[in-house]
RNA sequence: AGGCACGUAGCUCAGUGGGAGAGCACCACCUUGACACGGUGGGGGUCGGCGGUUCAAUCCCGCCCGUGCCUACCA
């Protein structure tokens, strides 16, 4: 029926947002799946909260707009496609950039449905007329202002700097996309003889091929050993070359010999060292991660290999001290997990600090919070120390930079609209830039370009800053910062009054599910084994703050109860509403229980009362946790209502008037009924859309409307307070009966008899049929002095509740349980007086704390006494008996 | 190397400065007319370890141990 429901919602337009709509905005936006990609359980966690909140806001009365949309995933979606063509025997360069954009785009068009008709059947209630595309027009046209306009402000520039290089992709990656990965590397100890033929310096790399590319050896300025050679000549080993001994304190003086060697050309730290010291750079690299021309004799090989043959050289040459094991973390490509290697290239750059500064500022403010808070620190700590963002890539799949360069004097013209003429000499020789951005460059501004920006729509009037951003952990720096910084920029604005940074989804053991360790659990096939209800709810009773979550079989069939225990619930309600009730208001709009009660014309029982207080109370912890984003807690209280109160005890004692032959009892036990399920439905809904809306459509007189456009029951007025406690009472005297029942090994169909005190008159006159039921017991008897020696008995609610039973074997049983009461109690005991005794506490501690230790204590002293009275009774007993 | 989490019942996890809870699992009894994916009852924990603050610590602080994640230029 999942669909069914689904179409139907599409087709009312209830997941649409008019900019004409009187009632309060509300919005997010979706962090744009791949466009080429599949759903997993990560989405399938992130959308379905971000779902859960959308239909809770719009059940609350807001005009909910849930922006959705995809990323184009410019280096991803091309690995992609290059693989396909890998495997057809061919490459990009061979088909040419126009020939591959196009086969891009073909990919997409055969892959792009699937990932938005995965998150329609989770049931996302996007509002899909909207959904837009990174690179579709509109959102390439922002994309091209925000560019002009940051080159404008001189925040973007071109420079030469060293980079991430992915030799396989050939082109340029940012920091974020090149994660260290442990390798076990090794480390190689080479000499290199000083020119003037007097000795030598030992020199460690795990590295040894970019010696090649070395164009100075460091020490430390303080070293004692080697400050006093520096200005000496080195012989660089393999190229002959002389390069300089220099000093410098980025050198650490604790590592192998105290001397390092100097590769500008390939290694950051090294390219630091450097510029401040006007070393030459050499470049032993091509794009395509062979070695060039300045390696000499090694030209043309891969690294890889070209290390094999210099160590084998050295070793040749005796200049190779020595090597051992070396595990070490080195760069690799985020996406296609070749080796990374740095090298000096020019580049477009971002230039990051002026944004940072106001991006940190907001949060400090907290007109943006994260939830939870700790995230915080993650994001501060990036941007403390942000560094330039390189944003061009040697792409073809992506936006194509928006800069020409002059075939004349060299210059870049930079402009929204293609220049015919350079405008710096005014020449016409212009061509643009191969490059293309960085995927996340039009990432950053995805929470306005898709309302519309550059343009001042209504959308972006209405819907911007948006309420919350659901993301992961990991794309903070990718993605938050980023967004942050541009919303702030271009906007005036934070993008999101909070950001929700939802847990990890491991497997049963708490792995990271991969599909090389094959522990993946595939969403699609949990949503047709145990419907998607079942996944949804499981999910969110899982998404606590600050932990992973640990996602088994077990926690599914779990969810998968819990959907088929409301199902349960409904079936007895319908089969108990018959033809349904005139006046019942389970779908009369939104406040469909009215005005506070009573309500008039409705007597209904305590029983009645108390369910639709319990729901109240349910709805508002519920809410409660939903607005601070603690998902498990909703999840937990509306289990435990539905459950524990609902079909635990409402239903139970339900029964007794739906079955009995008073016909306005029945009456109002039916519209009680009737009310609670819708309004459990209600509150539910947004955990589980499916299922609560299939039970709420069965119920009768639902005029075809749906439970978003009903919305959530208006709480009634509060409970009394001494009707509160009755139920209390009565919940807490079947519990006791039953316990008594339970330690005695009581055969189910054994009524036993029941004494209360004879002040419980009209709480037995009230509930006797509950108790015979609920506690299986013959019609309880009024007593004022206990009905002798043989009775188990109990304290609960306020009352002496005593359980005859005339088996001697059942009396030694009820001695032994006293016995077990007595011991407790008295342990309890010693402990208050403990306290009490203690003039620290006395004096120190707040006063209600002291006050309610000694009525505790009175309490306890009561109750012991009491158990001990009856014992002695009882043990009298027994010796009659025997 | 630094940072951030986490360590509570057999398992998965909530939780709080005034003698700890849930779900599942377990045990016992129950084919009671919504539901055995169920009902009722029950057993089970020196809240990772050691110190400190406090009248009082599972909770706050410090150190240690274990686990996970993130950041980072140790050649």
């Amino acid at each position: 029926m999942e669909s069914r429901w689904y179409a139907a919602w599409l087709e009312r337009g209830l997941f649409h947002a008019s900019v004409e709509d009187p009632r309060p905005p509300w919005s997010l936006v979706i962090p744009p799946p791949n466009v080429t990609g599949s759903l997993h359980l990560g989405h399938a966690l992130n959308n379905t909260l971000q779902d859960v909140l959308a239909r809770h806001k719009r059940l609350q009365g807001y005009n909910v707009c849930w922006m959705p949309g995809t990323d184009h995933a410019g280096i991803a979606t091309q690995v992609v496609v290059e693989r396909e063509l890998a495997r057809e025997g061919g490459t990009r360069q061979e088909l040419g950039r126009e020939a591959f954009v196009a086969r891009v785009w073909e990919w997409k068009a055969r892959s792009g449905a699937r990932i938005v008709t995965q998150l329609k059947a989770l049931g996302c209630s996007c509002d899909w007329q909207r959904e837009r595309f990174t690179m579709d027009s509109g959102l390439s046209r922002a994309v091209r202002e925000v560019f002009v306009r940051l080159h404008r402000e001189g925040l973007i520039y071109r420079d030469a700097f060293l980079v991430n290089w992915c030799p396989r992709c050939s082109t340029v990656l940012s920091d974020l996309e090149a994660p260290h990965r442990p390798v076990s590397g090794r480390l190689y100890v080479i000499r290199y003889p000083f020119v003037d033929g007097d000795g030598a310096l030992e020199i460690a790399t795990t590295r040894p091929e970019t010696l090649l590319g070395d164009t100075a050896v460091a020490v430390h300025p303080d070293d004692e050993r080697h400050a006093r050679w520096v200005g000496r000549s080195l012989r660089l080993p393999l190229l002959g070359r002389e390069i300089p001994l220099v000093a410098d304190s980025f050198v650490d003086r604790e590592f192998g010999s105290g001397a390092v060697k100097v590769t500008p050309g390939h290694d950051p730290n090294d390219f630091e060292c450097g510029r401040r010291l006007g070393l030459p750079m050499v470049n032993i690299l091509h794009p395509d991660g062979r070695l060039n021309e300045n390696a000499g004799p090694y030209a043309g090989l891969p690294v890889a290999e070209a290390r094999v043959r210099v160590v084998a050289d050295l070793e040749a040459a005796g200049l190779l001290v020595g090597s051992r094991e070396h595990p070490h973390e080195v760069p690799h490509c985020d996406r296609c997990d070749t080796v990374v290697e740095p090298l000096v290239s020019e580049q477009w750059f971002l230039h990051m600090e002026p944004l940072a500064g106001p991006a940190m500022q907001v949060v400090r403010e907290e007109r943006t919070r994260f939830h939870p808070r700790q995230w915080e620190k993650t994001y501060f700590h990036w941007l403390e120390n942000i560094r330039p963002w390189v944003i061009s890539r040697q792409l073809w799949w992506g936006h194509r930079i928006p800069a020409w360069r002059c075939g004349g004097c060299g210059d870049w013209t930079v402009a929204t609209q293609d220049p015919s003429q350079c405008e710096h000499c005014g020449a016409g020789d212009l061509a643009q830039d191969e490059d293309v951005l960085d995927t996340w460059f039009s990432s950053a501004l995805w929470p306005f370009s898709t309302f519309g920006w550059p343009d001042a729509t209504p959308e972006l009037e209405l819907f911007y800053p948006t309420a919350v951003l659901s993301t992961g952990h990991d794309i903070i720096f990718f993605w938050v910062a980023r967004m942050m910084m541009m919303g702030l920029h271009f906007m005036g604005d934070v993008p999101f009054r909070d950001v929700y940074i939802h847990p990890l989804i491991r497997d049963a053991e708490g792995k990271k599910m991969s599909k090389s360790r094959g522990n993946v659990i595939d969403p699609i096939e949990v949503m047709s084994a145990h419907g998607t209800d079942a996944l949804r709810y499981t999910l969110v009773s899982l998404s606590a703050q600050g932990r992973d979550i640990k996602l088994g079989e077990s926690q599914l069939e779990g969810g998968r109860a819990f959907v088929t225990k409301l199902w349960n619930a409904a079936r007895f309600a319908l089969l108990n509403l018959d033809a349904g009730i005139p006046g019942a208001s389970a779908a009369q709009g939104r406040g469909a229980r009215g005005e506070p009660q009573p309500r008039e014309g409705q007597p209904g029982s305590l029983y009645d009362r108390w369910i639709l207080h319990r729901l109240d109370r349910a709805l508002a912890e519920t809410h409660a946790a939903l607005d601070a984003y603690r998902f498990n807690d909703a999840a937990a209280v509306l289990y435990h209502f539905v459950w524990g109160e609902l079909c635990d005890w409402y239903i139970e004692l339900a029964k007794l008037a739906l079955q009995g032959d008073d016909p306005a009892a029945r009456q109002a036990t039916q519209s009680t009924l009737q009310d609670a399920l819708a309004g459990a439905l209600a509150a539910l809904h947004p955990l589980m859309p499916f299922v609560t809306e299939e039970i709420f459509q069965a119920l009768p007189g639902g005029n075809g409307r749906f439970l978003m456009e009903r919305g959530y029951p208006a709480p009634g007025a509060a409970l009394p307070e001494p009707e509160i406690r009755e139920m209390d009472e009565l919940v807490e005297v079947i519990a006791c009966i039953r316990r008594v029942r339970g330690e005695l090994g009581l055969p189910a169909g054994v009524r036993v008899r029941v004494t209360l005190p004879t002040t419980a008159r009209g709480f037995v006159e009230r509930h006797g049929p509950a108790l015979c039921a609920l506690a299986q017991v013959e019609t309880p008897q009024l007593a004022d002095a206990p009905p002798g020696a043989s009775a188990a008995v109990a304290q609960a609610g306020g009352f002496v509740v005593q359980v005859a039973l005339d088996d001697p074997a059942f009396l030694a049983d009820e001695v032994r349980r006293l016995e077990k009461t007595l011991g407790r109690l008295e342990k309890d005991l010693a402990f208050v007086a403990g306290k009490l005794a203690n003039d620290q506490f006395l004096a120190r501690a707040r006063a209600e704390i002291v006050n309610a230790e000694r009525e505790k204590h009175g309490r306890l002293a009561a109750e012991a006494e009491g158990v001990r009275e009856r014992l002695a009774r009882l043990r009298h007993a027994l010796g009659a008996t025997a």
